[in-house]
DNA sequence: AAAAAAAGTAAAGTTAACTTTACAATAATA
DNA sequence: TATTATTGTAAAGTTAACTTTACTTTTTTT
């Protein structure tokens, strides 16, 4: 799955560690879900795509046939 | 975090193995879920989100202040 | 009321999301 | 060019989502 993530934070011209610190979460957890290391979680799915001010749906990716 | 999986369900008189198979978990994880022992996954709530023909959000109640 | 179907409980195992720490590489700025 | 800010890598630990199996309880149907 991907999502659209680091496109939006540069944009928006916010680091690595404001948005990890936004979403209450580690920074290294920015970057691995920025370098499509693993997948969030539904809550940080949630908070960040609250933070982008967008849906869940519009922040991530989704190809169908994706495992769990 | 809450969802309406089992009053979807209901409403459109799917057993928890259909729709276990639908989103090709097992029953117990419908289980789990429908009595709130955990949260699903992203991929997961995409799923059913897609198989009730609604939006994460809207299958979903995030209640902010949630741990992940 | 009996049988069958559906829902629930329990418990042990696997996997991956997330944390923590520490260090290396790249980019930006003085 | 030197310094600082930002990004990336690595590795070990924790936790919770999900599986598997087996059994019990409730609901539905005959």
């Amino acid at each position: 799955m991907k999502n659209k993530i680091q496109e939006l934070r540069k944009s928006r011209k916010v680091t690595q560690q404001e948005l990890a610190d936004a979403l209450s979460v580690t920074r290294q957890t920015i970057i691995s879900l920025e370098n499509g290391k693993y997948n969030a979680s539904l809550i940080l799915a949630h908070r960040a795509a609250q933070f982008f001010g967008i849906s869940i749906e519009e922040l991530f990716i989704f190809d169908d046939e994706e495992n769990l």
